[in-house]
DNA sequence: GTCTATATAGAGATAGAC
DNA sequence: GTCTATCTCTATATAGAC
């Protein structure tokens, strides 16, 4: 029987991204993959080469998908100042992040164990989301917009921020019994960003 | 051959959580285990059931000296206000996922699947980590030491800036140039989350 | 407490028909 | 593009000797 290729590729795609999500990459096997998605386990091989392949076309549609998101921040939306542009950016981030919140923590999983394809993926994308923030705060720092800061410490505090909802799920619900996919949760998520990004544009007192 | 049965039981151990934390658990055979202890295959079955009991066995141990040395803080250790302790408490915490970085790593990455093990670590130690930092805020807030907080967000803000670099160690190397692991870093970790602290300490101006 | 040997099952991948 | 059948390998776990 022949079927949309479109479609067979996609079903394939989409029941491994619940599996690997709520698995783990090892914890899946192809043949679960195929059961889930109706179609024959050759078909894997046939499409992706073989189950890495699988993963590796998931992260890359991943990344791809968020920096023509973040582009879009740049470049299809005004913004009077950087500090809105990095609000903006910080906000698509989230809700992106929400949104194929099975993807995001299949990555950040996958991206935690020591391999190749992790480490192609963080000099890749990781790289340059990093670059991504980095550059609006130092335009900022330059301009004068934004006082001296720490860089690479904001960014790495943004980044903490904005996925652990989203790569520990779980923890949200069973510990703190919030839900994270809801919209009133990710509101309050953005404003916890937008928060912190204006505490750390307010020079500290002499307390500490 | 006999071996002092410590000896071979803690070999296990030390070479589960190395293995466990570079390949994670389910990229992690016995044999592979039992070759880099120098042990028999077998013992792992004889000491802790099975793979998943020595998972079990490296998870507990962690948590159990992570709250021994929490309630260190509270009771060794003089501190004069809520703030104060608050502050050694987060440091106790971030220095101790420092110093059992492997360890950290592979109970936050096995956590991030769904499992019944990974549920019941959560219902237990998660729970009642967020619940040794919740209730030093809330009577903080309560004694008006702290100003009035939304208690959950902000410990959930810390958690997720206290666990990311040991979570995520290589992203800090490979994107960040930094190494986790240095004193200077863990200062610099120390610092951030005392700064964050200092900040939600600080009422917001209005500006957003 | 430690070992060898093995039972049992399940993995990923492919050859080749349709 | 899809399928069946199968090859090959490797996994965990255990029974039973020492």
């Amino acid at each position: 029987m022949k079927r949309s290729p479109k479609l067979t590729k996609q079903k394939i795609v989409e029941a491994a991204v619940e599996l690997f999500d709520s698995q783990g990459f090892d914890g899946t096997t192809v043949r679960q993959i195929a059961c889930k998605a109706g179609v024959n386990v050759a078909l894997i091989a046939y499409y992706f080469k073989n189950k890495k392949g699988l993963l590796e076309y998931v992260m890359v549609e991943y990344y791809e998908a968020l920096f023509r998101k973040l582009d879009g921040c740049r470049h299809d939306t005004e913004w009077e100042s950087l500090y809105d542009l990095l609000r903006h950016m910080l906000e698509s981030l989230v809700r992106f992040q929400s949104e194929f919140y099975q993807v995001t923590r299949l990555i950040h999983r996958e991206l935690s164990v020591e391999s190749m394809l992790g480490r192609e993926i963080m000099s890749t994308y990781l790289a340059k989301l990093k670059h991504y923030f980095a550059a609006v705060i130092e335009e900022g720092v330059e301009e004068g917009e934004f006082p001296p800061l720490q860089v690479e410490g904001v960014v790495i505090q943004l980044m903490a921020i904005t996925s652990f909802p989203y790569t520990y799920p779980q923890i949200i619900r069973e510990v703190f019994y919030l839900e994270p996919l809801d919209e009133q949760f990710v509101e309050q998520m953005v404003h916890y960003t937008y928060d912190f990004l204006h505490h750390m544009m307010t020079p500290l007192n002499t307390f500490r």
